[in-house]
DNA sequence: CATATACTTGACTAGTTTAGTCGGGTTTGT
DNA sequence: ACAAACCCGACTAAACTAGTCAAGTATATG
């Protein structure tokens, strides 16, 4: 899982239409003005977005694009990994020795953090974070402390 | 926060240091072999690590780098935030209208969820998850055999 | 003191990725 | 028919990654 300014784009393209589907369909061009993001760039990441079942396009003129899911059911980490063609590959596989001391205990830590990561990710949904955006515009500042807590929360079920 | 194969590369070193400091300070050359990651990279990651007072240098022969704290004060994060020269400069300040419904509510969205990778990339040390791998060990142990028993398998189909 | 060990710093670089452009398509509502 | 929108592939400048190379400086030990 990378996470890098591509990822950002994404989520902030989908959280757009997430916001905006409720009046139909959201074209590229509205987000790109509302975003500040190129439209051929967008163009290129909701075609990933679409392979991987994010979202579903209407053609034509009035078309667009509309989450292909409830919101609810799609994920941060479903969204960055769609962009981002992977395939990492985990050296340490063909590798002989890794000792047990060695690399290779280190090498199983950092997967072990690389899970949880990856299931932190996969935890927020852009609903979520559309949920909390309503709570927040009420009273900005007021629960940083709840906030803290739920995280932590949160944090400590996964783990 | 970005996270990419430096931030990994970063994180791994640092865990093997966390795991051989306790016969000394661990120099970079031991790192480099257990790790396969080369020395001059290496040598470009400490300096960042040790300007961000994660570890301490012992000069001369028989030296090498030392935890600054205690791993369990050490998080995966800010050994990341190191490495990365970050700086990313939220676009979303100087600019004006950020009409509430538009730019800048997806964008308030996206630190939200920032925010929250942050506390979780924070809560994470280098300590826990070692504490974690203890308890692996044993399971890595039982996966000798089996692994073993492919190794030899793979050998056999080759031949 | 000499010297080997080990850290320190900075300049340089091939290769990859990012973020984007350009120019053509195809589909479809009016 | 026409225009609005998606679709697709080739191309590219700039940035970043993952290093290399070379020339230092500090210090433990014989």
């Amino acid at each position: 899982m990378k996470l890098t300014s591509k990822g950002r784009y994404a989520v902030t393209a989908m959280l757009d239409v997430a916001l905006h589907q409720s009046v139909g369909p959201v074209c590229l061009a509205d987000i790109s003005a509302r975003q500040h993001i190129s439209l051929s760039y967008l163009e290129q990441l909701f075609s990933k977005l679409r392979k991987a079942d994010l979202v579903c396009s209407i053609r034509g003129p009035g078309g667009g694009y509309r989450l292909a899911k409830d919101a609810l059911d799609i994920s941060v980490g479903a969204v960055i990994a769609a962009v981002n063609d992977s395939v990492v590959a985990t050296k340490c596989k063909g590798e002989k020795p890794c000792s047990p001391s060695g690399r290779c205990l280190t090498h199983s830590l950092w997967n072990a953090f690389s899970k949880k990561m990856q299931h932190f990710l996969d935890s927020i949904t852009l609903g979520e974070l559309m949920e909390n955006a309503e709570v927040k515009e009420i009273s900005n500042k007021q629960n940083m402390v709840q906030e803290l807590q739920s995280d932590i929360l949160h944090i400590n079920q996964l783990g």
